[in-house]
DNA sequence: GAGCATTTGTCCGTATGTATT
DNA sequence: CAATACATACGGACAAATGCT
């Protein structure tokens, strides 16, 4: 009895044995392999898909996923592209958006502006492996960069840009939970069903006099990356 | 066309309208409703249920879902029983075994032990509004607290049983993250399918002098709580 | 570029089991 | 005990994306 569970139990085995990208036996085959119809197959591998454990792929089939650990530490910087890189796989950050826009009245506040201000947001995409995996939008402070400094194409080097323009940027307060993607954000990772995701949210100060300098919004897929936050109390 | 996606869409609409525990409609009234298979209509909820919000109980119906948000921030003792006071509901922990065990390795690093040491372990699990939630294990530390003491009933007095022994209870480190809750904690939830759950993980130490206390390791699941992670760098 | 086989995505219809009320 | 409602499984059909020829 309980078919589903059996063939998870099985496929679990097999994927413990295999690498990140290796392939499993198509829905077909697993169906003579188990007995099972094509909907008890299918089950279970969304069971394996909603563990992260697999990724599946219309006309291609079902492959071992590879998830990204990123650990964010109050003494660590948060470097998404240096864990990326560490595990083997290649991080990609493009600036999909420059613009001036009134900033939404939280994001005006933590910035030091006036309701309605007019802000720089920057928006940007980046990929893993050629898969887009995280997005997420960054707004500057007024007068804390130049808009001549921002055709810039990678957003790593956007608090070297701080830093050159005279700041010490230093992360003040990061706020880390999850969720499930906006319309907009899983539009982006071309997923129509509703996208796990990290949400993480980071305010940046200039570390001589406390001046806020940016505000960034991240999301980022959960079946890409499993986020860990270590903390200390303040005394 | 998509019609599991025009279900999900009415339906969140109509979810907006309701209050936690309120019940929707059954599977056969919404094939009638919407013209669809009862597959389809599974489909849907499904995907609400996926996104913590509703829950299903076979026999009885389906039920618009109640979600406890939890801050968990350095200068904020993290209360699940106050998060639970605070939005309404009902919290009650029970210590369900206490036991001398040779502790795993890094625990017992944690806790200054030798490799092997035997310990004692609290095994606890905590109810929100009588259903399980959170399941969970303390280590203290060698010395750390008289056995004699640990007839105790709630666990949330723990730190200040440890009070009472003449330590200044705080908490040193955390580490929070999701997971799926391994088998023995799904037994506990009385679930089958992969609970998603935060693994929450928290070293307690003296205030004076820096003697670690106690080791806590908890799975909270994410469909009854909403953990939001607020971190500050320390320079 | 066109055509084709493979593979996953979606939906329909039906039957039976099991927990709740 | 009976009715209700969710859980699980079977079987079939067509659509859509992919990868190869």
């Amino acid at each position: 009895m309980d078919i589903v569970a059996e063939i998870v139990r099985s496929l679990e085995e097999d994927i413990a044995r295999l690498a990140p990208g290796d392939r499993i036996p198509s829905e077909h085959d697993l169906m003579t392999r188990f007995g099972a119809t094509r909907a008890s197959v299918r089950r279970a591998i969304e069971v394996l898909e909603s563990r992260f454990l697999v990724r599946r792929s219309q006309g291609a089939g079902t492959f071992v996923n590879r998830r990204i650990d990123l650990v964010l530490a109050p003494d660590r910087a948060p470097s998404l592209h240096e864990a990326v890189a560490a595990s083997g796989s290649v991080a990609r950050t493009f600036v999909i958006g420059t613009e001036r826009r009134a900033a939404p009245e939280d994001i005006a506040a933590r910035l030091g502006a006036a309701a309605g201000a007019e802000l720089t947001r920057l928006t940007r995409l980046g990929y893993i492996d050629d898969d887009p995996a995280t997005c997420g939008e960054e707004w500057l402070a007024p007068g804390a960069l130049d808009v001549a400094d921002l055709h810039l194409k990678t957003v790593e080097s956007l608090t070297e840009v701080l830093r050159a323009s005279g700041a010490d940027p230093v992360r003040a307060r990061s706020r880390v939970s999850t969720a499930f993607a906006p319309p907009e954000v899983a539009e982006r990772f071309t997923a129509r069903d509703p996208v796990p995701v990290w949400h993480i949210e980071t305010l940046t100060t200039d570390g001589r006099g406390g001046r806020p300098l940016m505000f960034s919004r991240a999301w980022t897929r959960q079946d890409r990356v499993r986020v860990v936050v270590e903390y200390e109390p303040v005394p």
